[in-house]
DNA sequence: TTTCATGCAAAGGCTTTGCATGACC
DNA sequence: GGTCATGCAAAGCCTTTGCATGAAA
């Protein structure tokens, strides 16, 4: 997982300030592997420094993600979450209504779907990150059972 | 547009109470043709009866959603939008980034990607109420120009 | 008459804003 | 040293909850 010093770089270099409160977000979300809610997030950075303020979080995520470092998404009527962005690994999200899991799927499934957006709607889709809903895998088959 | 007494005739029989309260809420969200948030019933509310609180539309709201008479969704990061349920007229959502337009993009734009996310992912999605984010026809003509 | 929806008031969760202090370059 | 991020406190927005009153079946 997870190499920070790039990514810090890309922050120094866009000449903004590197601070521990952003190295410490950054950290948190590189090495988490999936997909945090802000408060996840604030989390992690206490175990590494108290005195961190929710503010600073809130702030922080906002200015990473506007420098392209982290994703934004959000789930219905959950608080928002943030993941690592990596180049290359575009995808999208499985959200299992049953027990909240969320999967990364494959670019590749939605392909064409653009071309047929334009085709059919004259709509140009950004298609980063669709969120799909449905039952994972344990779930279908639970309610199979039963 | 929109004959009200169907949708209507349903509550009757499912044993629950028909309110004026309920009867408003549910011609604000057929009669609008669109997608409102809970604000804009309130306010089309409001034009019908003064004196019906935030509190009723909220639990109205949910009510009808709880029985199939109305769909809900979310843009993220904005309030929860409602809009009618008309059989047959399964849709799903495509915002423009740029103008905030809200268009009715037809189910079979889709086909196949559920059968395609079984077989790769064992995920059974329940491909209602995708919402895909890019750009509309206008704004994205208006982007080309510049 | 009994049950269930309403209105009102209040609180709740998540997020943002204003301002002085302090840290980065 | 100048600018910009931080912490703190407070407010903001959307939504939910508790409880007594009042309306529906």
């Amino acid at each position: 997982m997870s190499c920070l010093e790039p990514v810090i770089d890309q922050l120094r270099v866009s000449g903004h300030r590197l601070t521990p409160q952003r190295v410490m977000v950054l950290d948190a979300i590189y090495h988490a592997g999936g997909h945090l809610t802000t408060d996840e997030v604030y989390e992690r950075v206490q175990t590494h420094s108290r005195y961190v303020d929710r503010t600073t979080i809130y702030r922080t995520l906002q200015f990473l993600k506007q420098n392209g470092l982290i994703g934004e998404f959000r789930l219905d009527g959950q608080p928002v979450r943030y993941e690592a962005i990596r180049s290359g690994e575009e995808h999208h999200h499985a959200v299992c209504d049953e027990c909240g899991q969320v999967s990364d799927i494959e670019p590749n499934v939605l392909e064409g779907l653009a071309e047929k957006l334009r085709e059919d709607y004259g709509f140009h889709a950004r298609l980063s990150h669709i969120t799909i809903h449905g039952l994972c895998r344990t779930c279908a088959a639970k309610k199979q059972r039963s």
